[in-house]
Parts: structure tokens; sequence; C-alpha cells
RNA sequence: GCCCGGGUGGCGAAACCGGUAGACGCAGGGGACUUAAAAUCCCCAAUCCGAAAGGGUGUGCGGGUUCGAGUCCCGCCCCGGGCACCA
């Protein structure tokens, strides 16, 4: 069947023109007539699971995007050549913040601006022709997916996964609300300019903590990109240290009323434990409270350390500032004296929210034992360095031998480790303890556009689940939010209700969940997206999932909330994978240039880069911005991901179109390597548009000259025509392994230019020559279709009349074309290249040496000098050593 | 601040396991075709010296290992991602 419209004047040729605009829509219409990438729950051929990381329907599609989605179809489109059954599905992640804030900005209910983004966004990715099975799109904000997130909260809290305590929150004094990390800005909220501050509130967490164990060892196992493995090895922070108890001194024990013999604290380097010379505690501690009491300017510095917001980025970085308690814990060895410090750097949320310093081995408390004149004691010999406390050495923090540590001098780290813990347990202080650095994840969120939490406060019964039978907690979509604390704190008709338990008068919960709960599972739900339960068994065909793409971006919190969870499933009973992902592609952020400015009230307001004008330096780099429509200054911020927020996104639909789909993706996929990063730039579209108008041409020319060929050459080729089924055949294998290992395209994109060009250069017009012509355009036609399936399918009706690109498989190399009779080495003197020499296939070293040696570039080159050594490396080399 | 990446021509990049640095493309220059333009096709093109042949230099910076380093090691600089409430 023929898709390329053909003009009505010509009885045989194809249209000479390509023509994306009306050939694209027929194409996409066949395939959606032929129901082409619906993908069946069992089939004999192996499955092939392949998800891109849903989108956020933020309005429009931007270029990352296109870019994420472009790499999982052409995986999607190679795999089912290569005899997959392949399921792509595709949903959205319809709950979180920018809802909200559009809705203050133009009054729309968030409900309303999400179903309409997505719809807009869906007929953006049908525009872009992904082999996408439409049957399976999931949205987290509709009930039927919610209610799941419910349902298994509820199951996790009978388990003891989910559980409430306080949690530490950025709070603006002015909006009287809560900010997410996002809306402070230096510190200030971002509608309001007020200097933020932190705030304890209740708040359900879930224990991932115990998966630890689980989620650091799993990674060993994973086809994942190193890096990202490292950084959640990171980031989860296994450690073995000691944990051992700092007495209070018996005047400090009299006043605390806490309850506790001392001040709890976590080591890895117990070996610098008679380093000790002060302790800090977090403002929120129970003796930075009682010290206190009697010292008003305490009091203030405490105040001083509520300023502010939580995010660690902003407490890693700030002035590092403490205060003295005159209260005092005992150095458990010595029983010396050691005083508690109140610091801005610690905090209450983690561990116990009290640290020992050991200034003479830790940069951080040797910075803040300088400022504030206390005492540094060095107490590790690394190779009989001199130590000095005028400056901080970096060695200083390495492992070494004890000294000045009484009976622990002269032992080696771990063997100081082993004995201090040893001492510490004796005395029924502390032990050795395995602490991981990650915490547990809390998921309340003081916001409407989420998914209710499904539990009731019943004055009388206290926290209540909501029951089964009454799920899901539907959440209103008719709010709009106004910047002021949640709209569903202040919904009578969402909040008052009955006790299950006693019937009573109750205030069902207002709180909503984090929307990494809903992309931390969806991936079932597109196996099984109208089970009657959260999953069925056609989850356990589909899972784990051969490959996941998204953003580099989400290394750590979304891969691993989503690991989490399904851990969680799987002890629930529910799903039988232990991971959800076997293989995982990052790809690299698409930057652009961020334009802000503040606003008069002290917020920030960003510009979208098509309203700025840059002024530019004489090596071309931003150094100022001005509006087009005012011409009033903006403030440049460098470069950054596109991103809603800031403005800076770039809508691919005006390349769309301009040139079709094919050729933004062709663009998108030949302009790096998937995990690059790239700064956006649409500067060389054209150059792909011209390619694939070049491909059509000479498909064209080649049918118009004779037709199609049927059958291949056969008997010995003339050389010219042997290279080019050597170069054909090469390609083959060449852009098999770039797409299937690896998962780079860029590269296979060039290598089929390259195997026109060599085609163009070869040309030859006998039948041999056409038969091989007819070879190489149908390869690269099936090389390509991944990319560009659109023009691809259109010219494979015209070089195979009658057959369908859909239902072709990779083609195969012949191993008789790449049979080679001789090889070309490069011939380099002391390292640096003199010449080629060209060799037998099947010479020996020793031959090759012997030419080598007897070459005029050889002999002129070493100069008379006999040669030393010569290296041959077969295929590639010979370097003489002269 | 901490963790993880990256830096190669005017630009995007290639070089996959230590073996010809710059494939492929963009922009540019020259030419063909055209009344002209667009489109298309052909040629040139890292840089310096040279008419050419040829030679020198060159992968962010400074050292090192090696017959040979963009690639490995040590020390820096700059840029990006993440840092638990953007998603």
């Amino acid at each position: 069947m023929r898709i390329a419209p053909r003009p009505s004047r010509s009885s045989t040729a194809m249209d000479p023109h390509y023509q994306p605009k009306s050939l694209e829509p027929a194409v996409q219409k066949q395939w959606a007539d032929t129901k082409a990438f619906l993908a069946p729950d069992d089939s004999p051929k192996p499955k092939y699971y392949n998800v891109g990381m849903l989108p956020y329907p933020s309005g429009k599609l931007h270029m990352g995007h296109v870019r994420n989605y472009s790499i999982n179809d052409a995986l999607a489109h190679f795999l089912r050549m290569k005899g997959y059954n392949v399921l792509q599905p595709m949903g959205w992640d319809a709950f979180g913040l920018p809802a909200e804030n559009a809705a203050m900005a133009n009054g729309v209910p968030p409900a309303k601006w999400t179903w309409d983004n997505i719809a807009y966004m869906k007929k953006q990715l049908q525009g872009l022709g992904f082999s996408i099975d439409w049957t399976r799109e999931v949205a987290t904000c509709s009930p039927d997916y919610y209610r799941w997130n419910q349902w298994f909260f509820l199951r996790m809290r009978e388990k003891g996964i989910a559980y409430r305590k306080t949690g530490t929150v950025n709070w603006d004094p002015v909006d009287q609300t809560v900010l997410a990390n996002e809306q402070v800005i230096d510190g200030k909220g971002w509608r309001t300019g007020a200097t933020v501050e932190k705030r304890e509130i209740p708040m359900w967490y879930l224990r991932i903590s115990q998966y630890a164990d689980e989620l650091v060892d799993a990674l060993d196992g994973l086809g994942w990109p190193e890096q990202v493995k490292q950084m959640q090895r990171n980031w989860i922070g296994r450690s073995y240290g000691v944990e051992f108890t700092l007495p209070y001194a018996p005047e400090t024990a009299a006043r605390m009323a806490d309850g506790k013999a001392g001040l709890k604290v976590y080591t890895t380097r117990a070996d610098t434990i008679m380093g000790i010379t002060f302790a800090a505690v977090a403002a929120e501690h129970p003796l930075a409270a009682e010290a206190a009491k009697s010292n008003p300017a305490l009091v203030a510095f405490i105040d001083e350390c509520k300023k502010g917001g939580v995010m660690e980025a902003d407490l890693a970085t700030m002035e590092k500032k403490g205060m003295p308690t005159g209260l005092f814990v005992l150095h458990p060895f010595t029983k010396e004296k050691v005083e508690a410090w109140v610091g801005n750097y610690v905090l209450m949320g983690y561990g116990e929210g009290a640290v020992m310093a050991v200034p003479g081995h830790d940069e951080r408390d040797f910075a803040f034992a300088k400022k504030y004149g206390l005492a540094i004691k060095p107490v590790i010999d690394v190779d009989g360095q001199a130590y000095s406390t005028d400056a901080w050495q970096p060695w200083y923090e390495e492992a070494g031998v004890c000294v000045n540590s009484g009976k622990y001098d002269g032992l080696a780290q771990q063997a100081a480790i082993d004995a201090v813990a040893a001492d510490l347990s004796a005395m029924g202080l502390g032990d050795k303890r395995k602490q991981f650095r990650l915490r547990d994840w809390g998921i309340s969120r003081q916001r409407y556009w989420g998914t209710p939490i499904p539990m009731i406060l019943c004055p009388a019964c206290g926290d209540v689940p909501v029951p089964d039978d009454q799920l899901p907690v539907v959440l209103p979509e008719d709010l709009v939010p106004d910047g002021s604390g949640s709209p569903l704190a202040k919904s009578r008709a969402f909040y008052e209700c009955q006790c299950p338990t006693c019937g009573g008068d109750a205030r069902r919960e207002t709180d909503t969940m984090d929307t990494f709960v809903d992309s931390s599972w969806y991936f079932f739900r597109y196996t099984c997206p109208d089970a009657a339960a959260m999953v069925d068994a056609r989850a356990d065909y589909w899972m784990p999932m051969d490959q996941y793409i998204g953003g580099i971006e989400h290394a750590i919190l979304h891969l691993l909330y989503a690991r989490f969870w399904t851990k969680a499933m799987r002890d629930m009973g529910l799903v039988k994978v232990d991971e959800p992902f076997r293989n995982l592609l990052t790809q690299g952020m698409v930057l652009n240039h961020i334009f802000s400015r503040r606003t008069a009230k002290g917020g920030i307001e960003y510009f979208a880069p098509e309203e700025i004008e840059p002024a530019v330096d004489a090596e071309g780099k931003v150094i100022g911005a001005l509006l087009k429509s005012d011409g009033s200054e903006v403030e440049y911020n460098g470069i950054g991901t596109m991103s809603k927020s800031k403005r800076n996104g770039v809508d691919p639909q005006d390349l769309i179109d301009r040139y079709g789909a094919d050729t933004a993706r062709l663009y998108v996929m030949f302009a790096s390597p998937p995990t690059d990063t790239i700064l956006w730039s649409d500067s060389s579209v054209e150059g792909s548009f011209r390619f694939l108008k070049r491909l059509w041409k000479l498909v064209h020319d080649h049918l118009a000259a004779g037709g199609p060929v049927a059958a291949r050459a056969s008997g010995d080729l003339p050389k010219p025509l042997k290279d080019l089924r050597f170069k054909l055949h090469r390609t083959i294998d060449k852009v098999g392994d770039d797409y299937g290992r690896r998962l780079q395209f860029n590269t296979a994109i060039a290598a089929v230019m390259e195997l026109l060009n060599a085609m163009t250069d070869a040309h030859d017009a006998s039948p041999a020559g056409r038969a091989v012509a007819q070879e190489v355009l149908e390869g690269a036609v099936l090389l390509l279709s991944p990319v560009v399936p659109h023009v691809c399918t259109a010219l494979w009706a015209e070089l195979r009349p009658g057959s369908a690109l859909i239902a072709q498989p990779w083609p195969e190399v012949d191993p008789s074309a790449l049979v080679q009779d001789t090889v070309v080495l490069v011939l380099q003197v002391n390292g640096k290249l003199r010449g080629q020499l060209e060799v037998a296939a099947a010479a020996t070293k020793d031959e090759i040496e012997k030419l080598a040696l007897a070459s005029e570039a050889a002999v002129k080159h070493m100069e008379g000098r006999p040669a030393k050594k010569v290296v041959v490396v077969p295929g590639r080399l010979v370097n003489i050593v002269a």
C-alpha cells in the first residue's frame, strides 16, 4: 500500500518531493486504523516493556519530552523489528504544585487546567507519531488511580511502614502557609518576600529506612548507569560506626528533665574519640531550651537559628554559628567536662539532634573551633606529618595511627575503632552500630492538588483509617487555592465527617500526599489499567520493566522511591518482582538561558528567553539582558534545565509545524548522545530536514531510473560495488550495535549518512549497480525507520510495493560481504604518524614488521637509526621506536 | 558545602578496550545549474609556517605513567544535575 500522496499527472512515479505535512498524518492514520501499536498481554514473542518517565502536564511539551520519548520510540521500533512484543504506554503525572500556581494566577480550578493540558499535550505526542499503546493511558489525578495510593497507604499503616511524627517545614509568616523548597528564594518567600521560618508540624512518614540495606545491595544487579547507582549508594549512605552517650555532667544532669542520661551521638570516627573538645546540639534540643531559661542571649540565638528554610544546600553553605550553653557533658573515658554548644548547623530531625566535635580531624569542627577559640587536639598521626592548628590540611581527615590517646596510642584506625567500641560497650555507654544517611520519606503536604490521605481524626478514637469500602476519598475538583493555606483545610464539606468507629463528629485529614507517591507505581498500573484491584496478574507478565528512560534529575528521589514502593508491594504479596527497572537510561538535560527579576514585593518573576534581548560580550557570553517589551533591565541567571517555573522551556510545536515530526525527532536524536546535557539551539534543524529530503530524492531517482529491483546482486561484483556492499553491511552491524547495546543514536544516524554518501560517490547505472543501490536504499530505510518512522514507511512502500515496513524484521548482516583481502595500517615512527601500510588481512606480526621497516616512510624518518622496538597492533597500526 | 557528571574546530559532535584527533552534520568560503532567487549538486575547510611538498602545534589548566594519552593517575579551574516540599 502506498502512503505517499501521488501526483495525479504521473501514473508510475512517486512524488518527487518530500512532503511531510501530508505524509505524516496519512501514516499515522494507517497505524491507528490497524491498531499497530496495541500490545497484547500474552504473546509467543518475548516481551519488552519500554517506558519513558511520565510527563507532568504543564501545558505544552518541551524539547526534553521530545528527546525522552524519541529515544523510547526508537528503541520500541527497533525491538519490534528484533521480534519482541513491545509495550510502550504513556500517562500523566497530573498532581502537583504548578496546577495550584496556575489556578492562583488565572482563577481556573487545577482540575480543569490539568485536564486541558493533558488533552493538548496528548495531541502533540500523537502528532509526533510515537508508537504508544494509548489504551493504557493513566492520569494520576483520576480517582481510579489515586484510590490505590490511599488503599496501599492504609496497608502500609497496618504494617507499621506508614507512621506519624513531626517534621520541619518552611513557614511563610505573611501568607501563613507552608512553602515548598522551590518557593523559598534566598531564605525568603517567593510571593511575599518575607523571611521564611522553620516550623515543626506532625506528618505521615513511610519507613523506607526499613529497606535501606536491600536498596543498597540490590543496586549491584541492576543494568543502570554506574553513576546513578553510585549516587543512590551515597544517598542511602550506609556506614558502620559507633553510637554512644556523652553523659551529662552532674550539675547539668540535675537541670535536665528529659529522662536521659546524656547526649546520644553517632560517629564513624570513634578512633578520634580522645580528640573531643566540645559537643553541639540543635536549637530545638531540650538541652538548649534548658540553658536558655537563664540566658536571654541564648534565647535570641535560638530564635535566629529558626530563621531560614530547611534546604540542605542552604544549611550546608551558611556561616556556622554557635553559642555556649554553660551546660556540660562528660568525656566517656577521661570524665573531663566538655561544654555543649548550640549550633545552627545541627538539625533536630537528624539523628538525636546532637554531635560530638573533634576539631582536630573534622574540617567543619575545625573551622568552628577556630572561630570560637575552642581547643583543637590532634589525636591521629598520618605518616609522621607535622600537625599545625594554624590551618586545616586535607590529610587531617585521613586514616592514621592514634596518638595522644592513652591506651589507644599506636593502634591503626580499625583496631582503634574496635577497641573504643568494646570499651564503650563494657561501660554500657554505647556500641557499634550500622547507620544510614537515608531518612524516612515524609509524604504529607499541606496542599490541595494531590491524593487525600485517607485518615480521620476523631476526638474520641484518635487516628482512624477510612474503611476500604469508603475509598476513594475523592478530592473536590472545584476549589481554587489563594496562596494562604490549603483550600481543603478551609472546606467544611471536605473535612467534616463522622468517625467510622464511633459515629461521632470527626475531622478528615486535609493533608495530601507527595506526588512522588503517584509516580512510584504508575508503571505497574499501565500493565493492567482497568484492574479491579491495585494490580493484577498482567503485571507479572510485563514487569520488571526492560527499559526505563528519563532525565538524570530523577537519579535519586523518584527512582529510589519507586524501588522502595515496589519492594513494599512485593512484601504485601501484590507483585513478584524485587526491582522495577531492569535497565535505565538517564538522558541529559535540555538547558536554556534563564532570566528573572525581583518584584516590588521582594518575590521573583521569570521571563521567557524570547521576551529578552541579551547583551553579549566579545566572546559571546551573555552579560546582561533587557526586556523587549519595555526595555527595562532583567537579571541573567545563566543556563539551566528547561522548566515551566523558570519559563525557559521551548515548545517543539513550531518545529513540527514547519518541518514535520520526523525532522524534529531526527534533529534531537542526531544532536548528541542521549546522556549528554545539551544547550538548546535550533540552528541546525535545517540540516536534518535537508537529509530527509535527500533520502527521499535518492529513492525517487533510483526508482525513476527503472523501478524497484527485486533480486539481490549476485556473482562477482566490480570493486566499487563490492566496497559499497561492505560498507552497507558494516553499517547494518554498527547501527544495530548503536541502537541495541550502546543506546547511542547520533552515531547510528551519522553512519547511515556516510553510507548514503558512499552510494552517491559510487553511482553505477548498470543492472548490478542498480541492484546494489536497491539493497543499500532498503537497508538505509530499515536502519533509519526507528528514528523517522513516517518517511521510512512511505519510502518502503515505494521500494517494495505491496509490502509494509511495519512487518519487516531488522536486516541481517551478510558475512560474505564483510570479507576483506587487505587492510590499511597506520605507520608511526616514534609515535608520530608517518604513513600508511596496506597489508594482507591475514598477515602475521612478523610479516607486518618487515614490511613496515622496509617502507619508504619508515626509512626516511628513522634517519639511519636502528629500530629499538616495533609495536604492532593488528588491524590498527605499527609504531617503530628508533 | 556534600554527592554525581561534563569541558575536543566558529557551532553540535566522533574517536566504543590506551593506538590515524576532529567521522557525520551546522554555519562559512568557492564553484555548477538558473534571466534571477530559492532549491539542488560539486569542491574547500582545526590551527600556524609554506607556492607546494612537507613540517610545527593542538582535546579546560599544571604535572605524571606509557613505544603511544582526548582516553589512565595526581593537583586545580569552569559549567551542569541532585541535596529529601519543583517534577
